[in-house]
DNA sequence: CTGAAACGTTGTCATATGACAACATTTGCT
DNA sequence: AGCAAATGTTGTCATATGACAACGTTTCAG
């Protein structure tokens, strides 16, 4: 049963005790995508939480070229959304992915952020998310202005190795900021 | 008096009414810093948040190579610190610098932290900035891989244009990621 | 299982940008 | 005001990366 899943991550990572984590857990709806199923569309408001209980989702955009950029990925035990759209309301540009077959745990808006007013220590956890979202964010722009692609590519290594197991070279490139035959080559040379 | 434009501030962009403005205003303490002043330092663990009422700071760090790479700008009505640091109390890797001669409101952290507590309002604030933050941070991770040069030159021309008339060419290269004789180059171009 | 489509690799070539240097201009200190 | 240091501009040259293409490999639908 996938909701054990999100309880237990809730009893990990907030205060919450379990009747409160399974209450909160319970809110969330199990379902199952498959590889490549479009999530979250293009031009849309987004207006859900996914929990990913197994699997990998991908955030991406196209750009004016018409090239994939990759925003992040997201694993097991971590949420993700097209959070900009959902957030300002407006249409997203954002395309949320599965990357891999999945099991997710969704949940929509209204009812997510009743739970952040309804349970205190989930909008904590929900504010922490934001913040360490931004942490990343920020430290991906650090990393990856004004290094060079095998720099990025060492980058990933270290900080993210998962990128390069469980994602494809195209999707990886496309994180990095560099066309696939690029990354090909670099990876060669390593 | 600079308390009443953080007062007026808080007024115009948070539910507080006057006088609950007034108060949180009043936690704060205005300072002066010279034109190149080193606000926080790299290395130190950042204890304070930093609302300008009047000038430019930069946050900024120092990469492998030995070169500026630019986090953000803040400008006149708005907070700035050195928040990964922050946030996460481990040493800042980020450095925060007055890019004119500014006049600022500065309060440590358990202050302000405190005034999230007592005052909802600046919490859900201080939250809405943090999700801003992010946004504004993933909006620059879309737009600065995969363009070139002058289609970042462009962007910056019509997102930030502020950049252009009150920053230094040095320091907007830094965040354009490309050193300031290309940037000198492609303005030349355009 | 089989064929088509997507993906990954490797090559060539063109080009944008970095490194470096010379010089002009601006800023800041005394 | 006047000098020294920082910044900005422009040139040359080297190089990393993108664009494109050919080809092999993997994935997936029927």
């Amino acid at each position: 049963m996938s909701t054990l899943s999100l309880q237990n991550f809730l009893q990990k990572n907030t205060t919450l005790d379990e009747e409160e984590s399974a209450e909160v857990a319970s809110a969330f709806k199990p379902i199952k995508v498959r590889r490549n199923e479009i999530i979250e569309r293009e031009g849309n408001i987004c207006g859900h939480f996914y929990f990913i209980h197994k699997g990998c989702l991908r955030l991406y955009e196209i750009d004016k070229k018409g090239n994939e950029i990759t925003a992040y990925f997201a694993f097991e035990n971590s949420f993700i959304t097209a959070i900009t759209s959902l957030i300002t309301q407006k249409p997203s540009r954002d395309i949320l992915i599965a990357h891999e077959p999945s099991e997710l745990m969704v949940i929509d808006k209204v009812s997510f952020f009743n739970l952040t007013e309804r349970y205190s220590p989930f909008k904590l956890f929900y504010n922490k998310m934001m913040e360490f979202a931004f942490i990343h964010a920020q430290m991906r722009i650090y990393s990856f202005l004004g290094m060079d692609g095998i720099d990025k590519l060492k980058w990933v290594l270290e900080h993210e190795p998962m990128l390069l197991t469980r994602i494809s070279s195209k999707a990886v490139a496309s994180y990095l900021g560099m066309t696939n035959s690029t990354l090909s080559k670099l990876k060669a040379k390593l």
